[in-house]
This record gives structure tokens, sequence and C-alpha cells, in this order.
DNA sequence: CTTGACCCTCACGTAACGGCAGGCGGGAGC
DNA sequence: GCTCCCGCCTGCCGTTACGTGAGGGTCAAG
């Protein structure tokens, strides 16, 4: 039931640097210490630091994770509460950030050119005074970013001229599909929406048939999309997200 | 095409001074001054802006962003495809750590005390020796920590009284259904599943048929809870567990 | 031609640790 | 009982990513 620095900092993914610097600031002080003045922590302790680490990732400063562990009024219950809303608000800026990233990826893809405003309109959208920052350190040596990094880089010159022309026959394949005078909910039609789908999910992201959608939505809500697939054959954008849309359908 | 720090700063939702210091750093040097000295941005510094906010977003240190950045062998493309894969790493993982938290919430109501493997397992998970930090500023400040700070304080030492009777009488009811005889996947006891994601829903978090149904798998899996639940009424875990299934399945 | 909002360059301040120096403690192996 | 290495202690200076003025030009609207 009693733990020492090496211990608590081992179990708790933290440096023992950062437990002193807790104890020095009076945010976490050991509720003991050895004959020798060795730092003693305890169960207690070691849920105060739970709550700690919570906050920490969300982001609030350490003054600020004092005041709140010190208030009387919360007991750990309502941390917890507070911790899993502020979680899945974070969650939900998250996907929100996802989404704005496919749209700009699908921007770039058409050559369309972003106003200040859509580029940035995720990070904006809280408090107009405030805004928020991140800074988590040693990131770049995680797993996440190197297999990232490894992924991205494969990507050759030759990746690059063999993706366009796959993309370009698609889009060769789709326009007679749609000159035969099928409708956007035909096999033929939906079989090369499905196609679509699986281009995007091998060159770019993981595309899953609600992400796909989102893009169909998009192709036909925003004008200079619409214009992209308009310039190709008249009628294309309206019949392409159908198309996406029946297939998504049809799968699920 | 041209802007002033003012407004890229406005726009991105960044401040003068921290594009001040990507300048002087070098991470980010408008493409051009005016006559008098001013910082003049166009497009492209935007597209940048852009990325290094993502990247900052997931926590890169400046320099390596510039590294990224500088790097000529990742287009444009490349930078959105990366953070578009790290974003949902991240996301992940928050849903992780919310899991985590639902855990602890339950293990809080039932008195059943974690050990600290259970209490930081969702932070220690990546590199041994390379963990995550953050330190997103000023959150305190946003619309999500207030709305959030509101509702935890709503909470006075009445309603957890009357949390415990409510909770209380529920558990009685559903001692009673189970010793009439009826099956899990009986109306009566369904209807007391749904009776406790609901109560759930109203005194901790928005409690999801999914999120419940994990709840009701934990109740078994884990032997605390299922020890737990077996004081009050032999067979109780998997009863209840079954009735929460069954609910969720006929709402869905 | 003034005035207020906006821009410039220093330059010091801050938060949350990282990292090292210099020294004591402790338990396991001889 | 002694040694040896690892873990703990307390300073203390360094770092990142800006914040926060100070002191002084600039630009457009009235």
């Amino acid at each position: 039931m009693a733990y020492t620095v090496g211990q608590v900092a081992k179990s708790a993914g933290v440096t023992v640097r950062t437990l002193h610097h807790y104890d020095e600031i009076g945010l976490l002080s050991p509720s003991g210490r050895s004959g020798t003045g060795y730092r003693r922590y305890d169960d207690a302790d070691l849920e105060r630091l739970q709550h700690i680490r919570y906050y920490r990732e969300l982001g609030f400063p350490l003054e600020e994770i004092a005041a709140i562990l010190n208030d009387p009024a919360s007991d750990p219950a309502a941390h917890l509460r507070r911790q899993h809303e502020l979680l899945t608000v974070r969650i939900k800026r998250l996907q929100e950030m996802v989404t704005a990233i496919e749209f700009a990826m699908e921007a770039s893809k058409l050559n369309i050119p972003l106003t200040p405003q859509e580029r940035f309109e995720v990070f904006g959208d809280f408090d107009p005074d405030a805004h928020a920052e991140e800074a988590e350190q040693r990131w770049g040596g995680t797993e996440a970013y190197r297999e990232s990094n490894r992924r991205v880089s494969r990507y050759t010159k030759d990746d690059w001229l063999r993706n366009k022309a796959e993309n370009e026959d698609w889009g060769r394949r789709f326009v007679e599909v749609m000159s035969s005078g099928a409708p956007a909910d035909s096999p033929a039609a939906m079989e090369l929406a499905e196609e679509h789908r699986q281009i995007i999910s091998r060159w770019f992201y993981e595309c899953s048939y609600e992400v796909h959608t989102g893009l169909a939505d998009m192709y036909v809500a925003d004008e200079r999309f619409t214009a992209y697939f308009e310039r190709i054959r008249t009628g294309m954008a309206a019949y392409l997200s159908e198309a996406i849309h029946a297939n998504a359908i049809s799968r699920a």
C-alpha cells in the first residue's frame, strides 16, 4: 500500500522528476516520508495522481488542476464525470478535424483552392479569443508516428503516376456507365462507386461507407466540387453521389 | 491573396506573437515584406500554416514540424494523409480513455478498489520510456470546461442521497423480478435494464446502448463486479448482463 | 492632419518539466 | 561486516513555445 517515487513513476507513466515537481508546487505531496526522507505514496495519492493525469491529458494547467482537486465541493466521482464529459467533447472535436482533413484532401486532389476560413474553421470555433494549443512532447518517438512516416514515405513519384492513371481509368469507365443510360443505383454504377471507395482506401485513408457518403454529400453541396465533376460530364456530381449512397445502403 | 499578420492570426486562430515566433525560428517566414517592413503572407504560407497547426494539435515540437515540412520527399497531400492517420490513432486512444473512465466510475460506484495498473493502464502502453503529455493552454477558459463545471457542481449532497435512494429502489425491484422467475429477456427485466441505463445517463454520463452493453460485459468479466452483484442476489450479475443485452437488441 | 488601430523589434517572463551534479541510503551478494 | 550498485535526495541551470509589455513607426478614416 506504500510506494516509492520510482514505483509510482513507472506505473503512472511519468518521470521521477515530474513527481518531484508536483511535490514542489504542492500539487501532489506524498502522504508521508520514510525515516531517511524517502517519499512514500499511498493509494489515495495514486488516485489523486490518476485525476491529475487525466486533467493534464485534457490540457489543464497544473495550477488549475490543483484548484479543481482541492475544491471540497467535488468528490472523486465528480471528477470522473467531468473528465468523461471533457473527453467526449474532445473526441468530437478531433472527429471534426478528421472531416476537415478529408475535405482538404478532396480539394487538393481536385485542385480546388481553399479559403482561409475553410483551412482553419476547425481551429477557431470555441471561444473567439481563447484558442486551443497542445504540446504533447516526444510524439515523434511513438509507434503511431513512425508507422505513419513509413507509410507516407513509401509513395514514390511512380506511385503517384499509377494513382493518377488509376483515377483516370476509373473516370472513363464511370462516364461510360453514365452514358449507357443505366440509373445511378444500377449494379454497374454501384460497382464503380465501390471501386471509388476502394481507391481512396488504398491510396489515402481507410474510407468507410459512412465517410464515403460524407464525401458524396460534399460533391453536391459544395459548388466547387460540383463544378469539377460537371466539367467532366454534365450531371456527374449528382449521379456519382447517388451511386455512392446506393452502394453504401446495399452493402450495409 | 496577401494578408497581414493580424489577418492571418485571426483566421488561423493563433496570436500575432506566435506568427512572429514562427518567423524568428524560420518555421514560417512570410513570403514577402511590404516597403515599410510589414510581413505579407500569401496562400502558400497559409497552407503551410494549416499543416503546422494540425501537427501542433497532434503534439509535435516545432523543430520536428519544420523538419517534416521541409522534407522534399513529402508533398502537401502526404501531410494530409499522415495527419488523417495520426488523428484517427489519437481518437482511438481517447476512446480508450473514456472506457477506462467508465470502468473507474463503475468501480467507484460499487466501492471496488483499483490497482495502480488499472488506474494508469491507458497511459502506459506506447513506448515504455516515452510517454505522452499534453499542455493545451487556456482550456480552462473554453465553453466545454465551463459547461462541464456548471453541470458537475450542480450536484448537492441532497442530490446524492436521492441518487442513492433511486439506485436502491431499482435494486429492490430488480431482485423482485428475478425472484418472480421471469427470464432475463422478459419485458419486465428488460424494462429494468432500460431504467438502469437511464439512471446512469441522468446521473453520470450519456450512456448509449453500446456503452451499456460494455458495462454489462464488465459485470460478468471482472470478478470484483460479479462479486458485488452476487452479494446482492445469487446469479444477479449474469442475469443483469443478459437483460441489458436483450434490451439493447430489442431497442436497436 | 490627427487619431486609433495595427505593425515593427527588442527583451524579459513563465510553465512544466529535463537533466545533471554531488551526496546519502539500502539490500543482496561475497 | 563490507562492498557495490541502484535508487533516492536536494539544488540548480536549461529548454520549449510562446506571453507580455516597452518604445516607436504606419495607415486609413474622418
